[in-house]
DNA sequence: TCGACATTTAGCTAATCATCGAAATGTTTT
DNA sequence: AAAACATTTCGATGATTAGCTAAATGTCGA
C-alpha cells in the first residue's frame, strides 16, 4: 500500500496509468506519449509492477503493459474511507481481480 | 495537485493525517505519536502545510494543526474518477475483459 | 524580567530517485 | 545467420528527501 502510494507520487507514473486506463498499450507505444528516454520509462514501469499497478505481458517484440484497476481502486477507496471521503457503492470490478484468469 | 500526492506518498505524513481525522491536535501532541524528531515532524507538517492538507492555528504556547479535508477529497476523487473509480461516473471505456485484443 | 516550554529554522549527512547513454537481451524478418 | 527492432539492464550523475543535533524564535507564568 506504501508503494502504491509511492508509485502515485510522480507525474509520469499517474500519466502512464491515465494513459492505460483506455487500453493496454506497448511500452514503445506509451513511450511515445513523454519526453523522456525508454530506459527511464522502463524504470518508471517497473515501479508500477511492483506496486502492482500494472501487469506486462510479452507480445512477440513488444512488451504490452495494462492496467489493474482493482489495485488502484483499493488503495485510493481504502484511504479514502477512513476519512469517511467516498461512501459510495464500490463498482464491481470489471478487471480480473488477482490472476485467477486461465 | 502534484504535491498532494508527493504529501502522501510518506506514511509518517499519512498517519499524521488520520489522527487529524480525528481532531485537531498540537504539534507536540502529534509527535508524542511517532518516533521521529520533533524538527523532522515540523519538516513533514511544513510539506502538509504546503499541499494544503492541513492549516495551523497558534494557540498560546502551541500551534494547533487541523486536516483540509476538502482539499484531500477533492485531490483523491478527482483523480480516482478519471478512472472511473468511486463514483456515479461510468468508466470511459470498460476495460477489455481479456483476449477479444489479438 | 527571567526561566521554562513549544515549535521552527539552520546546517549537515545518508539514502533514495529520476534521468541519461551505452551495452545487453530477446525476437522477428530477410 | 545476420540485420533490425523493442525493451531492459548497467553504471553514473545531479536533485530531492528524511533524518539528526544544535540553535533561534516566540509565549507564558512566576
Amino acid at each position: 500500500m506504501n508503494t502504491v502510494f509511492k508509485a502515485l507520487a510522480d507525474p509520469t507514473r499517474r500519466k502512464i496509468l491515465e494513459l492505460l486506463r483506455e487500453r493496454p498499450m506497448s511500452a514503445g507505444e506509451l513511450a511515445d506519449h513523454f519526453d523522456v528516454t525508454r530506459p527511464t520509462l522502463s524504470a518508471h514501469f517497473a515501479v508500477l509492477r511492483e506496486a502492482g499497478l500494472v501487469e506486462s505481458a510479452k507480445k512477440g517484440k513488444s512488451v504490452i503493459y495494462h492496467l489493474r484497476l482493482s489495485v488502484l481502486e483499493d488503495a485510493l477507496l481504502g484511504f479514502a474511507a477512513g476519512f469517511g471521503i467516498g461512501e459510495l457503492s464500490a463498482p464491481a470490478h470489471p478487471q480480473d481481480p488477482e490472476g485467477t484468469k486461465p
